[in-house]
DNA sequence: TTAACTTGTCCTGTATTGGGCAAATATACA
DNA sequence: TGTATATTTGCCCAATACAGGACAAGTTAA
C-alpha cells in the first residue's frame, strides 16, 4: 500500500528511481524493494520522501503503518476479527483518557 | 486482551499460577507477565492453554493476533486511520481470490 | 507468616532491518 | 534491430531488535 503509493508518487512527478535514490543516498535496488514490498520502507524515510513527493508525512505515515498492520494480520483468517478487537481496544482506552 | 482474558480464565478455573506454570513447564514469572502484557504470550502455548481452559484455540488466537495488532498501532494517532487502510486492503485481497 | 503473585534484571538465540552488489529483465528509442 | 537506460531480482551480510525465558527479590493477600 504504501510501496504502491510511492512509486504512483515518483510517476506522477516524472522521477526516476536514480533520482530518489540519490536523494535518499540509496541505491536504486533498495527503492524498487520499497515500491514492490520487497523490502519494508524505513521510517527515517517518510519526511524526505513527504517532502520530494510534496504530500503530507502524515499521509505517509498512515500508510506505512497500515503496511505494519497488514503484515501481523495477513492470511489469518481471523484478521478482521483481530482488527476489530483491536479497533475497540483502542477507543476504550482513549475514552479512559478523557 | 490476550493476557486479561488468561486470567479469567485461569480465576474461573481455580488454578494457581504455579499449577499453569507447571503445566506449561515454566516458571510463575513468566505467567504472571503473559497475564499482565509484560512479555508476549508466546504461540506455542495457545493450544495447551485453549484445552487447560476448556475454550477454542481459535478464540485465543483471535485475542493473540489483536494484542498483535495492538502493539503496533498503539500511541498512534492515525491508528485507526491506519486499521482502517489495513482491514480494506485485507478485503479487497479476499475479493481477489474469488 | 506463608503462599501467591509481581517486578526488575539478565541472558541466549533467532528474526528482522537496512542495506549493498551483481546479474537478470524490461523498456525506450534511434 | 541493437543498445543504452531503468528497473527488478536474488543472494548476501552486519547490526539491531525482540522473544522466550530464568532467577532473585520485592509485594500483596489470607
Amino acid at each position: 500500500m504504501l510501496g504502491e503509493k510511492l512509486k504512483e508518487l515518483r510517476e506522477s512527478k516524472r522521477l526516476l528511481q536514480r533520482q530518489v535514490a540519490a536523494e535518499l543516498k540509496v541505491n536504486t535496488a533498495y527503492i524498487s524493494k520499497m515500491e514492490n514490498n520487497d523490502k519494508p520502507v524505513s521510517k527515517s524515510y517518510l519526511s524526505k520522501l513527504a517532502l520530494l513527493y510534496g504530500v503530507s508525512e502524515k499521509e505517509l505515515y498512515t500508510l506505512w503503518l497500515a503496511d505494519k498492520v497488514y503484515d501481523v494480520v495477513k492470511d489469518q483468517d481471523v484478521a478482521l476479527k483481530a482488527m476489530e478487537v483491536a479497533e475497540e481496544e483502542i477507543k476504550s482506552k482513549r475514552k479512559e483518557k478523557n
